[in-house]
DNA sequence: GTCTATAGGCTGATAGAC
DNA sequence: GTCTATCAGCCTATAGAC
C-alpha cells in the first residue's frame, strides 16, 4: 500500500489513479473527499479494533482484561500488518479516521487500568508502539504470521502484566 | 516542535516562517531547501545516534554491546524525546536526513547479533519502535524524565538480552 | 460510470528592492 | 538579513461531455 510507504499526505490523488489505471476524476465518482479514500482503507482494522476494545470493556477484572486485549491486539496486528503500520504512524491517517485517536486512548487505559504506577505506564505505550514495528520492519516482512503473532504475544504479556509491577 | 505535531510533510514553510514570526523569503536566506530545515532540526540526535552506534561497533561481545546500546538508547530517546517521535514516525523525515534509515538499519542489526532467532527479531523491532511511544503518549510527557529513562531501560533490557533467547 | 477540462489554492523556491 | 512580488507545479475538488 501506497500510504504505507509514503504516508498519507506524501500520496497524491494522482499517483493513486495513475496505480489503479483511471483517472482522479474517476476516483472522486466514488468518494467524496481523500479523507473518505483514507478512512475507507483502514476501516477493516479500525472496526476490528473497535470490537475489540468494546468486548474488552465489559471485562472488570484487570488482568484478564489485559490478556484478552494482548492476545487480540497480536492477533489484529498481524492481520492488518500493512495498515497498522500506517494508523500507529502516520498522523495524516489519525486525523482522517474520525475516533482514531480516541480509540487508542481508551485501548491504552483499559490495559492500564486505575492508577497505574510510572513503570507500568511506559510499558504498556512502549507495547502499543511498538505493534508498529514488526509491521514496517522489511526484514521482519519475510517471517510467517505464527512467528510474529508469538513473538508479539511474548512482549505483550510481559509488558502489560499487571503482575510485573513492582 | 510543529513537525512532531503535524509531520513533516504537512508543516509547510509558510507555516514555520509564520511561527518564527518572519516571511518564508527570510528562511530561505538560511536554509537552501526544506530538506535542510529538517535535516538541521534532527541533527542534534542524530548525532548522538550516530556517536552511540559508532562506539557499540567495536564491541565484539555481543551482550555488553547489547547492554551499551539499550542504555545509550535510554538516554537518547529521553534526551531527545521531540525529535525520536518525528524521525521514528515520519517517512519525510528520514527521507530528509540522509543516513537515517542505514543508520536504523546498522542499529538493528548490531543490537541482534548473527543470525537471531525469530522471536528475538520481533523483540528488537518491537523496542526500537516502542521508543517513539514514551515521546509520543500525551499522558507520559507529564513523567518525569528519569521514571520514562527507567522505564526504557528495564523494558530494553529485558526485550533486547540476547540470554532471553529459548 | 468513466472520461476531459479546468478552477482555485497552496506549495517550495527564486529574483531583486531595501 | 529581511522584505515584496512572483514563478511554475502540484494539490483537492468540481462541471459537464460521452
Amino acid at each position: 500500500m501506497l500510504f504505507a510507504q509514503k504516508g498519507v499526505h506524501a500520496t497524491s490523488l494522482q499517483v493513486i489513479a495513475r496505480e489503479l489505471g483511471v483517472t482522479k476524476a474517476a476516483i472522486y465518482y466514488h468518494f467524496k473527499t481523500k479523507h473518505e479514500i483514507v478512512a475507507a482503507v483502514l476501516q477493516p482494522a479500525m472496526d476490528d479494533l473497535q470490537q475489540l476494545v468494546r468486548s474488552a470493556e465489559t471485562e472488570t477484572c484487570l488482568s484478564r482484561r489485559v490478556e484478552a486485549l494482548v492476545r487480540g491486539l497480536a492477533r489484529e496486528a498481524v492481520k492488518h500488518r500493512d495498515i497498522y503500520s500506517v494508523v500507529l504512524t502516520d498522523v495524516a491517517a489519525r486525523e482522517a479516521v474520525a475516533g482514531a485517536q480516541s480509540l487508542m486512548d481508551e485501548l491504552s487505559s483499559l490495559l492500564l487500568g486505575e492508577d497505574p504506577p510510572a513503570s507500568r505506564r511506559v510499558r504498556v505505550a512502549m507495547f502499543l508502539a511498538g505493534l508498529v514495528g514488526p509491521a514496517t520492519d522489511p526484514h521482519l516482512r519475510v517471517l510467517p504470521d505464527e512467528a510474529i503473532h508469538a513473538g508479539i504475544l511474548e512482549v505483550g504479556s510481559h509488558l502489560v502484566d499487571p503482575g510485573e509491577d513492582t
